[in-house]
DNA sequence: GATGAATGAGATTTCATTCAT
DNA sequence: CATGAATGAAATCTCATTCAT
């Protein structure tokens, strides 16, 4: 898949520096007030170079941060072998908010990739709803977690959270809050009859 | 303040007019594809008379939302005269899913107005937080629900539901899911030792 | 005809500002190697604004030589008007040569102008043509000049001698000539036999 | 000079597939509206294979009409040898009109060859203006044609022409008028008293 | 206040030309 | 030498916003 023509030995260095400049630009959080020609600029090849590497901006940000998700899905593979499957889909959910929380713009940036339906953009997202699909699979298989909801309600909770990011001057405590939400109702409800036992 | 100016004979017309034809986009899920200029068109008056009314697209759905976001508001408030506060919260929240579902663009909008920071729209938002807030407050005080969470989770939830309405097919369920998940994790968790103690 | 919408005050500023600035270029003899973004800068205004006035570089340049164009047609007109047919021809020739001598740029725009079958530029030939012809036609009735040729053949060598302009050396002195064949030619020949008795 | 490099076997059929591309361009006459690098797909060969062949425009339009030119050009030689000098010129201008009408293409090309000043073009330019120079110089030298002009007069003429083929409907009986005042022109005119005695 | 033509920054496309393979 | 992907300057279009009427 995704046959990956080798790309001549310029075409790759014009993209290295585009991407490179876009890294810079996107990491100062004026990833969306720039104008996308002025990328070209930055990175010193013409417009027509630009145009043809990344079509939109969203492709451009896409591709810088397409490590950086390919790194959240790994990690999501990795937590799954290594801990039990609740505590690995909340340390994923956790770590989620630390990226956000740790580079400018990427949390602005997965939220628009999560809200994208098409183009590079939705296949980040699509890769990372599949790592969150199968840690919540885990669990619910493992029984810690409810059966009754799908990775989808997570991306929308994850989207929610990443669009607030620049907007919201609590938002560290309250994307917090919500995680915590989040998987105190994903854990397997106690009965009731429990609940009124205790009562 | 907001002394309702008594707007000249002719410049309610063209404002009605203006939220007319936005309301029908808007209902078309066409809102934000739309160049701001061809509202004007659509409701017969010049491009100076929509921005005179309307100074940008956010101010113009917010004020064809205006009624319903007060109406939402108003709900939030009867719900809490009426209803035990944990219900009155379940309700509100399944009510605002039932809404996005309900009227095409309501949701992006909504979405929308969440996410920004001034404005009109901004104000929108404002009032559904405090609405929201009161809620909780409310559940918080009658211990149904934990206290540690605030309004801008709940918020930040919401937000993320309304952004996925026009790209999910499977959105009513998931989103559903997501109310349910919130709401069970805002519930007053038990005690570790009462499902220790009942398994 | 040319209802000429009195446009509005600014946009005949700007518009004057691109033809001056233009006017400017055309003498100078870089209109043809010149951006044609570039006349906006020059002029101080947005490249939608020199787009709007002047859709082609073509159009740029018959504004600009829209007033001499006219002064030319209307130069035959007086001549028409003053002198006798023949001397009438002869003396309009000889003054385009001079015209496009005296003036950097305007030769090539001429020549261009009259090889363009569309647009303003066309209109500028079209009317330059039809002075042309009422020259040739005055000069045909009252016998001085051959029946057997229009408008058309006249328009075809000042074509060939404006297009010339910048690449032959010799330029005045051949296009002297080439008028002075032109009035020769037309000149109604004598018969054959007088050159013969003559001889 | 022009050695005649040899040509490797491919390179050869390459420059024939385009020679043959650019000739049937040529006579549908969209030779100009084409962009450059489409010859290369319509001769099945690469970019750089036609730039190695043909660095412009002009030199594969000039490398296209380059038998013809030159037949032209020996066709002034041949009248020269055989006819009287002033029925040489006549019979090779004709021939030129005649070509230009028999050859959809031809007359604009000749037209841009004629204005061309620099380039394999201007060389096939270069030698029609020798070959009508050799003509005139004859018809001077026995007395026919007139001593004050020269073959840039005439060049001039033929560009004329040429440059208006594809847009005056009536071309050819207007060409033919022009080559006819031509003729008349260059003719030595008859002294005045000539034609008062016959009159 | 109402109007919409006018504005110009910015986005996007085209295409002659180069150059790595 | 052949190839054609890659290049980037230039051309052109879009559209939110202003402002003269």
């Amino acid at each position: 898949m995704n046959a990956a023509k080798p790309l001549r030995a310029d075409a790759r260095r014009n993209r290295e520096a585009l991407l490179a400049a876009a890294r810079e630009v996107l990491d100062a959080g004026d990833f969306f007030d720039l104008r996308f020609d002025d990328f070209a600029g930055l990175a010193g090849v013409g417009t027509g170079t630009l145009y043809r590497h990344f079509p939109t901006r969203e492709a451009l940000a896409e591709a810088v941060y397409h490590e950086e998700v390919a790194t959240l899905s790994d990690r999501a593979r990795d937590l799954r072998a290594t801990l039990p499957a609740e505590e690995a889909l909340a340390a994923f959910l956790r770590g989620m908010v630390d990226h956000m929380d740790a580079y400018q713009g990427l949390a602005r940036t997965l939220a628009t990739l999560m809200a994208t339906r098409s183009g590079a953009l939705a296949d980040g997202g699509q890769a990372l709803e599949e790592a969150v699909g199968d840690l919540v699979a885990d669990a619910v298989r493992d029984g810690t977690v409810r059966a009754d909801v799908d990775a989808g309600a997570v991306m929308m909770v994850l989207h929610g959270i990443g669009a607030a990011h620049d907007h919201r001057p609590d938002w560290r405590a309250e994307a917090d809050g919500v995680i915590t939400l989040l998987l105190d109702g994903l854990r397997r409800q106690p009965s009731p009859k429990c609940i009124e036992g205790t009562a």
